[in-house]
DNA sequence: AGATTGATCCAT
DNA sequence: TGGATCAATCTG
């Protein structure tokens, strides 16, 4: 018999973000695009805690861009970094309380896609997504499918790329599967254009 | 209105 | 190490 779906809950989301973040490692997000389902297993994710948090985008107040964060939890974060790449984050605890988690690796049929920018050019997220719900199941959610970790296998990091955020950038919010490293190391010397990686498009000139 | 910046990636 | 590339944000 077919086992049913166990779709992440706003229930699951509206926690205390550190813990959201490391409990997400070992599960699926799942994209339903074009007609089919493309699922990936998370292997590395940050944590962004509420207003205090230096490298939190909401610690500079609620804008056009942040208000998302301050919404409810388990509604998609999705910006535009660097003017070409996007950034996918899951909304995390309660209302008026800003913070987010970061999905910024993931396993694709054992293939690695490390890095935010990457995984959303993988996945087909852009800005689209920004606001969407991830709790329903309709074009992108997280699923739990088992996987149970091993004592030791989650290793906990600094923050990327979050330099300017002071004491805030000591913090160990950066959760990966230690058991990607050697797989990362494969993975970065094969050459582009893998299963599931889609290119970018060919620049339009007029 | 103009200037600056960035939770990245890639080539050198 | 530096360039790509642009929306949001900041500055005057």
């Amino acid at each position: 018999m077919k086992s049913k779906r166990k779709i992440l809950s706003r229930t699951y989301f509206n926690r205390p973000t550190v813990a959201v973040a490391r409990s997400l490692i070992g599960k699926y997000l799942v994209r339903a695009i074009d007609g089919r389902e493309i699922s990936g297993k998370i292997v590395e994710v940050e944590a962004y805690v509420g207003p205090k948090d230096k490298a939190c985008h909401a610690s500079k107040g609620r804008t056009q861009r942040t208000d998302v964060l301050f919404g409810q939890a388990g509604i998609a974060y999705v910006y535009l970094i660097y003017g070409m790449y996007h950034c996918l984050n899951v909304v995390t605890e309660q209302e008026e309380f800003p913070s987010a988690v970061l999905i910024r690796a993931i396993e694709i049929d054992g293939e690695l896609i490390d890095g935010p920018g990457r995984l959303c050019r993988a996945l087909k997220i852009d800005r689209g997504l920004n606001r969407a719900d991830l709790t329903e199941g309709e074009s992108l959610w997280f699923e739990d499918r088992g996987v149970v970790l091993k004592r030791g296998e989650l290793g906990s990091h600094a923050r990327i790329g979050v330099d300017y955020a002071g004491a805030w950038a000591k913090k160990l919010w950066r959760f990966r599967l230690r058991s990607v490293s050697a797989s990362a190391r494969a993975s970065r010397t094969k050459k582009q254009g893998g299963a599931g990686f889609i290119q970018r498009p060919p620049a339009i000139s007029d």
